[in-house]
DNA sequence: TGTTAGCACTCTCACATTCCGAGTGCTAAA
DNA sequence: TTTAGCACTCGGAATGTGAGAGTGCTAACA
């Protein structure tokens, strides 16, 4: 879509002011606020223009314009630019990332606390997959005649555990046996390395002789991974409710229980850069494919390690979120991730 | 407090009307509703005297009345009965609780969320401690030179992991010993065992050997005390937007912002029977040391077993919620869990 | 031809007014 | 002690009104 520049003029300061209100905006408040050297009645004429193409719309007769959909999507792709935070930010998110952090892990959950804190909105972060990572230890740990535990520790010192009940009590000397085994099959290997291997060796070995260890082995091989294909984490999920456009409680309710609903949320994360693999996606309201987001935009950022796509970060937020001021954040803190920190 | 047979009665029909229908409850509507043999004046009169008494009030003159909070506790104290749930719901109940369950703590996980799936409210169960069980495995494994990961293992199957940063690398053989000593010192005991343990012996003899076991012993410590004192875990916690009394965006927030702040809760949760301990507590409004449950009424039970206390379950809600059907379905609730499994 | 001033028009919002019904308290009679 | 009757109060819904914001259109202007 090709537009005149005043045009784009009058459409930035539309949303800007949108942005910053949530309330329409007049013909006589662009004069004012954003300099054009025109009248209003030059401004009536451009936004009849834009709203006739459908990037902005008018709530009643009597109102100002507010952006569209479209009119966002215009705007986050031709006019924005992104906010480059002040140093003041920056140092302040550089120090409340920096404490004693124990685990790469913990460094990204502060980082989407942090980013929830400072934003307002809603803060998120899938964490894709620990299929780089290496398996250190493989324990297998009786609890009580018929019950194990399973414990997986990655080099990353990330721990996944797992009950187990058996139909009848395993001698000490089996489960001995297989733990090694497994040990042998997996330590030392990544988990993608270890999902392709599948246990299969191990289970050509046991699994005629002791029937039982089918049910142990089918158990691993779900932890291995699906326990492992993604850990999905929310901050500030209230933060919605300090937006105006939130104010009914059933809109809000909406949106919270979708929070709540991980597989969904998971999926939605993951779908953010189809086609598009740059590295911020902004979905504006119906975009993201569910209904109870059709208010609210959701914008992502990957963070790498050594070249590796780690995991995503991202805001949630109503439809008249600041993209700009945002962008700029997801962008500095993903870096931050991606490059800030060796671990 | 004493009360005239026809005042109690009329007392409780305001109450289970108001409860009902979230309206005040006018003269009329209790001589419709419920038979007492007199006229509207007559009620008209009693309903004086219980305002005088302080029992019911009246949001504005031309309006019918509603319980207060002293209403309520009178109510609760000398009018009500516990509802007997019928066959339906206890057989619903048994037989969602009854499928495959990996550990105690995953029956009590499951027993609440079927509790806020049936009451609509926000229910919550705290499990006071693990002090009684039994420590069956603890490991110290190392995932890179400066990290170790501490794994400990109850005999019900719960497992807790802490990693651990060293300013230095320890070589294995030391951590190994460690690992052995550590065994030796709380392998077989309870958590209340070796909390009074406190690992003075490993202390004395290492720590002045080697300055860095100090943190490594702080960090195991810590472990054994803090993560093992109560685990808070809430189940529908957006219920509480189903209520007409929180039609208002604010006064949800301030309720859901209390319910994320863990350790408030877990205070909430285990100062409900202080003073007389019995089995089901009932805190209404500001009887909840909070303001901003001074709208909320909490209602929880203890579980047991084998005549220990386990945890608490609980159920927080308006203060107009049905006190009579949910202090039934805790009780039912908590009983099973304290007697209806045997794990 | 693009821009602007002017103006009539529309619509929302805030506020005042009215009206109705629910519910009360009081009084006097049963 | 209970009840019928009645005047009274008050909130909420419905209605009306005016102000203000904003528009679209037209005609004049540069």
């Amino acid at each position: 879509m090709q537009l005149e520049d005043r045009k784009k003029k009058v459409l930035e300061a539309i949303i800007i002011n949108y942005i910053a209100t949530a309330e329409p905006v007049g013909s006589r408040t662009i004069t004012k606020k954003y300099d054009l050297g025109v009248s209003p009645a030059t401004i009536r004429n451009e936004m009849a223009d834009l709203e006739e193409m459908g990037l902005i719309e008018q709530p009643h007769t009597s109102a100002g314009r507010i952006p569209s959909q479209i009119g966002y999507r215009y705007y986050v792709d031709y006019l924005m630019e992104k906010e480059n935070l002040t140093a003041e930010i920056k140092k302040y998110i550089r120090k409340s990332l920096r404490e004693e952090i124990k685990a790469k892990e913990d460094l990204v959950l502060r980082a989407v606390r942090l980013l929830s804190q400072i934003s307002n909105h809603t803060a998120m972060t899938i964490m894709s997959t620990y299929s780089q990572n290496v398996l250190t230890h493989i324990q297998l740990l009786p609890v009580s005649d018929y019950r194990l535990v399973l414990i997986l520790v990655l080099d990353n010192g990330h721990v996944e555990h797992q009950i187990m009940e058996l139909k009848q009590a395993l001698p000490e000397k089996d489960i001995n046996e297989l733990a090694e085994m497994l040990r042998q099959a997996v330590c030392g290997r990544t988990v993608e390395q270890w999902r392709k291997i599948s246990l299969a060796s191990i289970r050509s070995q046991w699994e005629d002789q002791i029937h039982l260890l089918r049910e142990i082995l089918d158990i691993i091989e779900d932890t291995l991974t699906v326990e492992f294909e993604h850990k999905l984490y929310l901050s500030g999920t209230l933060n919605i409710m300090n937006q105006p456009e939130f104010r009914d409680v059933e809109k809000v309710k909406q949106v919270l229980s979708l929070l709540e609903e991980q597989r969904i949320m998971e999926e939605l994360m993951l779908k953010t850069d189809e086609g598009e693999p740059q590295t911020i996606s902004i979905k504006i309201g119906k975009e993201n494919e569910n209904e109870s987001l059709s208010a609210c935009s959701l914008v992502t950022a990957t963070y790498h390690i050594n070249g590796r796509i780690m995991g995503k970060i991202g805001l949630l937020g109503p439809t008249r979120m600041d993209y700009s001021r945002n962008t700029g954040l997801l962008d500095f803190i993903s870096r931050y991730l991606s490059e800030g920190v060796e671990m």
